[in-house]
DNA sequence: CTTGACGATGAAATCGATTTCTGCGATGGT
DNA sequence: ACCATCGCAGAAATCGATTTCATCGTCAAG
């Protein structure tokens, strides 16, 4: 591949001209046309490497994510990607399963490799960020909480939303709600747990500490606590699910035992990636997964170009969508 | 953050020496140990550019793909990932949203960020992947052929596929069968209709100009092309999908009519990304995308490893999943 | 006619890691 | 006691682009 210097020796100028030339600096205009010709004739492309560690930095952002499967971020990623693009910006996507240690080391990847920026939703509750931090790399966290740092922080409220869906619960009757959850050192399962422990202690619901299971925010996670409740000796007649592919697998169960809501109530944290011929008797918490993206996404741009004051959290409403 | 040099400061060797240490090479024990201490205390990283620009190469491999709210093509990303994570690779994600100007913008800084491959289903049937292959950069193409280029593939039949699902829509008694295909330069989706085609001449069922369309891959697509079908003077009685997102399209567009299946048949080419509680009447040509991506990824890394067998074309098998 | 300013240009330093080249000292074989 | 070999370590070159610094004209103001 053609660098600068055959370029330039090409074109009959120097490396730096031919650099002046791509990066809009005074060249006259018959060294311009001979440099470009030269780069044209040789399919010449700058090495962003060599250019990135000469800059100390580049136009990639990185997106870290706990669930590629999971419609909700792959929406949310999409929102980035929208505003990046817009803004000349590549988006990489990195995938940590919900794992802490692919979790770093992505972030340490970014770091190393001069990324523009960080978009995190964190794997779990003690994300090291203190040398992205250190090297003045913007980050900002979405849908999950930063944990202890202070930086900006798109989120939806995940303790209002999951009281609320609980509410929604009893007042469609249901006196005996359950409550699946994600893992435990998952900043959203606890807060919409929370939630749901608000609605019931404060509407005087019947609370039986076998109603509370944490699971891990998966289809069949869903699935496996949706079998344990209605196994339960006096099981719950109703059911909030704190995200949406655990409610996609709750629903199977239900569906399996012919118990689909409304003979066990049901509301769920998020938009259910499902179709239904008939429509489902489901409360849902329907959050603005691309709007996440894209507000977390102007965010960080504005970091990027030195925006520096404190740092923002940003609270997106969630919007409550009745049971058919 | 600390560098080379200032770790070589502080353990007092030469910067030649902490490089061997992180590289395993001759280095005294008790230097060695120094240098671990010392880049320890500082929080030492190497940095990845640095390295990128003198190695020529990196451990990252790209996945591009042309729509990365498809849960194929999800699914497909986990294969890959599990399998590059594995064997200590890095896959970034980069999402065409079947543009074939981003694709080539995202080859492009494959390319010349130094990542070490490309596995890459094509948004259109002109990629450029001659600076790649120039470059030495292997690329294994999935899903989606590689047009042109001699290069490794991994792929599902289409074609069978598609001839496939129809017939099975014609053991089912179904007479005249429409097929909604993707967008004309995408090779899967007309190699689908082809298959659709292939089975309407062959088993002597009507056959209409009308009954064939190119809609674009996506939910909306596959909707208003139902509608436009539907709406037709003479409607078709069954319906062959190229593709999951459309299947789903068109399916809430019977729902509002009142006409799913098997009022009008209906076969799918991939898994529909839906739960339905009770069971949908639709054929499915069910893919192995999670297998699509392991294989690439395995294909790809035997590559970057200095395989240079003449280039494979792995053609998985799909399953059709007779209608409920 | 002189001086100052400015535009265009190339030489060389720089970013941070890896690697070749070179040299030094120690070891071992004869 | 001598020479070949080997292990270890540092100096310096290298990867390819950007940018500072210095130089040389050219043009305008005084």
């Amino acid at each position: 591949m053609p660098t600068i210097y055959e370029v330039a020796a090409r074109a009959g100028v120097s490396p730096a001209t031919v650099s002046r030339v791509f990066n809009g600096q005074n060249v006259s205009a018959e060294r311009s046309r001979r440099v470009r010709e030269a780069a044209e004739a040789m399919g010449f492309t700058p090495n962003r490497v060599a250019r990135t560690l000469r800059l100390q930095n580049s136009e990639v952002i990185a997106l870290v994510i706990p669930d590629i499967e999971n419609p909700f971020f792959t929406s949310l990623a999409r929102g980035v990607e929208d505003v990046a693009q817009a803004a000349g910006y590549s988006v990489v996507l990195c995938n940590t399963d919900e794992d802490q240690a692919k979790e770093a080391r992505y972030l340490d990847i970014a770091l190393s490799a001069n990324m523009a920026g960080v978009i995190l939703a964190a794997a779990g509750d003690h994300s090291d960020l203190d040398a992205l931090i250190r090297r003045g790399r913007p980050i900002v966290a979405v849908d999950r909480g930063p944990h202890g740092y202070d930086i900006d922080a798109v989120m939806v409220d995940s303790r209002a939303g999951g009281r609320a869906a609980t509410k929604a619960l009893a007042d469609q009757g249901y006196r005996r709600i359950a409550c699946v959850s994600g893992p435990r050192d998952v900043e959203t399962a606890t807060l919409r747990a929370e939630g749901w422990r608000a609605a019931v202690t404060g509407l005087g619901l019947d609370y039986d500490d076998q109603y509370l299971i944490y699971a891990d925010f998966r289809v069949d996670g869903g699935n496996k606590a949706m079998r344990q409740l209605v196994e339960l000796p006096e099981p719950p007649d109703a059911v909030f699910v704190a995200n949406n592919l655990m409610g996609v697998g709750a629903l199977q169960l239900l569906a399996e035992r012919g118990m689909l809501p409304p003979v066990i109530g049901m509301a769920v944290f998020g938009d259910l990636p499902i179709f239904s011929p008939t429509p489902l008797a489901v409360t849902l918490v329907s959050l603005p997964a691309r709007h996440l993206g894209v507000t977390a996404a102007d965010l960080l741009l504005k970091r990027i170009n030195g925006d520096d004051q404190p740092p923002r959290t940003i609270v997106l409403r969630n919007q409550i969508v009745p049971s058919a």
